[in-house]
DNA sequence: GTTCCAACATTTTTT
DNA sequence: ATGTTGGAAC
């Protein structure tokens, strides 16, 4: 690491200072007033789609162009890699050259950077190796037995959480609040205590120790971040609304004696809050940085009017928010649509026809492909409904998403081999691979290694070495034991031999267990290690329907290899950046769920799944109350806010949850839709009332009196009839059916409230005449009870 | 030491 | 419905 203090400047960056800056007349007033208010604390709140990268690039630009700082004097902070990378991307174009930019980065890779550099400070060394949950898992599983608590009452998972919540929040085991050390039998900051010990005496950290230690050494070293104060003199940070505590405290400190801090966020778009993130931090900015200057980037590039509108209907019933109006110069275009269905096959058969329609082009759009098309849903359970439905029709679809390739199981156990290899004494790579492939060493033989090992002070590594050359192991263990000992010894004298300058060397004398010659360049060693170890072999004889993708995994990662210099080079990128991006040209349809959609856009989206309890969910609602609330509402703006073109909600009236059938009422987020910018596909209902909707009438608009004829009447509940006639469902096992009059179960009041009651907890069976037909199984029934004893009162009819 | 079955949980995800 | 996990049976 280096050019920290560096005073040389490349040519290429002196002659910068003397180029025009057209990049300024690129900009809107706003975003050019955010370039240009260099000094002090400035708050840039960029509502989706206004162009917030394209400022945030500008201003550093700005910052070089004009002189005001190298390139080694930015700090530039994001949340993902992507984000970096992008920003990179975009801030070369704009220069015309690739500049180095060394700090700008995500929290975490600026952080192990500094930490690298200061790690003695926090009692370790500079090569501490970084663990990924798995290691986290297994550490804090052992600690949890060793106290003698029970595993099975108080999960590793469950420790886990606690301690990343409280490293959220900046406590260090003595600094956890005594109303929060409740948790986990009382017994959390203790095994959080044995936990840090544990770590330290590893010489490991875990993701939230790489921000936290940092804050340690800043806050305890006054001397340190004087240092980092004078170098990194402007500081930018992308997705402020997402930070948490600790990464609050981290920019604090860094900017506090320039303050030339300038923080990009949106309020209405902090969708992290179960993860730590604090709006707070956002709404509280001009408190913490006196005399901020606090600029709105408004106007938006992306939606129409319609679909902007509509966003903003629903985000207004969220209070505590900044505020802020979005406009756009795009008049017209689609309304947002609205549909209801049947139940979630139809409504991703309804999506699935949609798509191909509109990739042959209708409603006036030119053909939109599949590239221009995304479906976002609230959880990832939800696509597979789409997945089978595209693959029946030939669709092409791509997963954003689902297990990332660094966390499968054959990826990590390889990476524990390279682990090993590269530092022989990583126990917890040890522990990991030791018996992987089996070598039929079990319980008994890991204890008596640990055994050992502690007795020694040594490694796992030692320990077994010992207890071999002791005699302390016997049975086929021992020579299986000795052969991954030696081969483990083999492969390390390979990277000890195989310097990465010197990758080509030929160091054949070192592998005699290997074929005839071949230069050992990382790539190859890493081959050699899997197909020596037997972890190809075990894989190859693996009768499995996975494990020839497993091997296809493997492949690819000694591929991926070819991108760096060393294995040791590859551990360290591989620990911070766990993205797997496999670009793949084709056309297709793109399925995620609205987290992951965050800063991105597309012409078409769909929103499937609008029920309530499944979005918003009823999880967030329970564990939250208003404040889950109104973050499943930042999402529903989020999701909106995606559709450049045509945005289409839809919900449906029963779905399978777990196996059941349940019949579902639409989101209340469908009620805050402004009517005006909505087109309702389903004729000729709007939101609102449960099967009403369902069936394409609105509850919520229905007179007294005037409701029946109505909804009976609808062509929507004509078509209810129709489907419930030809595709009855499956009645739950040990169900009744149940005839509810359709008025009564839309909607009741209680004093001024209008509530839609979900009488469901069953499914649909039918329709007939003025009435409907739903099976509920024996839970069902009783919380149907329950929420009859509430209705009552408004009901008649009640079938109990 | 390995294999099999019952119990269990099941929002969102980055580093 | 489905995938994971821990413990008992082999």
């Amino acid at each position: 690491m280096n050019g920290l203090g560096d005073a040389a400047v490349p040519l290429s960056q002196r002659a910068m200072a003397v180029r025009p800056v057209p990049y300024l007349d690129e900009l809107n007033p706003a975003q050019r007033a955010a370039v240009l208010a260099l000094d002090g604390p400035v708050l840039m709140l960029a509502g989706a789609g206004t162009g917030k990268t394209k400022a945030l690039t500008s201003r550093i630009v700005h910052l070089l162009a004009t002189g005001k700082a190298r390139p080694n004097e930015i700090l530039a902070v994001t949340f993902t890699n992507k984000a970096a990378r992008e920003m990179k991307e975009r801030v070369a174009r704009l220069l015309g050259h690739v500049e180095g930019l060394p700090w700008m980065g995500t929290f975490h890779s600026i952080s192990v950077r500094i930490l690298r550099r200061h790690a003695e400070l926090v009692g370790l060394k500079s090569s501490f190796t970084i663990l990924d949950t798995d290691d986290q898992l297994r550490l804090m599983k052992q600690l949890i037995t060793a106290a003698g608590i029970d595993e099975k009452r108080w999960p590793a998972r469950q420790l886990a959480g606690l301690i990343d919540h409280w490293k959220n929040r900046a406590w260090m085991p003595d600094k956890v609040p005594s109303s929060e050390t409740a948790g986990f039998n009382n017994r959390g900051t203790e095994l959080y205590e044995q936990y840090q010990e544990r770590l330290r005496s590893l010489n490991a950290c875990d993701f939230g120790d790489l921000l936290l230690h940092c804050v340690t050494i800043f806050q305890t070293h006054p001397d340190v971040l004087a240092q980092y104060q004078r170098w990194l003199r402007y500081i930018m940070v992308d997705e402020y609304q997402d930070t948490n505590v600790a990464q609050y405290l981290w920019l604090r400190l860094l900017a506090q004696a320039h303050r030339n801090i300038c923080c990009v966020g949106d309020d209405d778009q902090s969708i992290y809050g179960w993860r730590g993130a604090e709006v707070g931090n956002i709404l509280r900015f001009e408190k913490d940085f006196p005399g901020a200057q606090v600029i709105r980037l408004e106007q938006n590039y992306r939606s129409t009017e319609h679909i902007l509108a509509a966003a903003s209907g629903v985000i207004a019933a969220n209070a505590d928010r900044l505020g802020k109006t979005l406009w756009t110069e795009a008049k017209g275009g689609e309304k947002l649509r609205l549909i209801g269905h049947w139940d979630g096959e139809e409504e991703a058969r309804w999506i699935g026809d949609e798509i191909e329609s509109l990739q042959r082009g209708t409603r006036g759009l030119d053909p939109l492909g599949l590239d221009d098309q995304a479906i976002l849903v609230r959880a990832s359970h939800q696509m597979r409904a789409f997945e089978d439905r595209f693959l029946t029709i030939g669709l092409p679809y791509r997963v954003i998403g689902g297990p990332r390739f660094y966390e499968r199981l054959e990826i990590r156990d390889a990476m524990a081999y390279f682990r090993l290899a590269v530092s022989p004494d990583d126990d917890l790579a040890f522990e990991r691979v030791v018996n992987t492939p089996k070598r039929g060493l079990g319980e008994k033989a890991r204890q008596d290694i640990q055994r050992t090992a502690r007795a020694g002070g040594v490694s796992l590594l030692e320990g077994a070495r010992e207890l071999l050359a002791g005699g302390g192991i016997g049975g086929k263990g021992a020579g299986q034991l000795r052969a991954f000992v030696e081969g483990v010894d083999r492969w390390h004298a390979a990277i000890l031999a195989a310097r990465p300058p010197l990758a080509e060397t030929v160091i054949e004398p070192l592998l005699p267990a290997a074929s005839p010659r071949f230069d050992l360049s990382h790539v190859r060693l890493a081959e050699v290690i899997l197909e020596e170890s037997g972890y190809v072999s075990m894989w190859q004889n693996d009768k499995t329907p996975e494990a020839p993708g497993r091997l296809e995994n493997l492949k690819e990662l000694v591929k991926a290899l070819e991108q760096f210099d060393s294995l040791q080079g590859f551990l360290e990128h591989v620990a911070l950046i766990m993205d797997n991006e496999t670009e793949d040209a084709a056309e297709k349809v793109t399925i995620m769920t609205l987290h992951a959609a965050k800063g991105l856009e597309f012409p078409v989206v769909f929103l499937p799944g609008w029920e309530d309890g499944l979005f918003p969910s009823q999880r967030s609602m329970d564990e939250s109350g208003l404040k889950g609330l109104e973050e499943e509402r930042r999402l529903a703006y989020v999701g909106i806010t995606r559709a450049e073109r045509l945005c289409t909600v839809s919900f449906a009236a029963n779905r399978r949850v777990y196996g059941q059938w349940q019949s579902q009422l639409p989101s209340r987020f469908i009620d805050e839709l402004p009517p005006a910018h909505v087109e309702v596909l389903t004729p000729p209902g709007l939101h609102g009332g449960g099967y009403g909707a369902a069936a394409g009438f609105s509850a919520s608009r229905i007179e007294e009196g005037a409701a029946k004829a109505d909804v009976y009447n609808s062509p929507g509940w004509k078509r209810m009839q129709d489907r419930a006639a030809s595709r009855p469902l499956n009645p739950p096992r040990e169900a009744r059916g149940v005839t509810i009059d359709i008025t009564a179960i839309a909607r009741f009041t209680e004093g001024d409230r209008v509530f839609h009651q979900k009488f469901g907890y069953g499914a649909v069976l039918g329709v007939e005449g003025d009435k409907l037909e739903i099976a509920f199984d024996k839970a069902g029934v009783k919380r149907v009870i329950a929420s009859f004893i509430t209705a009552a009162h408004e009901a008649d009819d009640l079938p109990f």
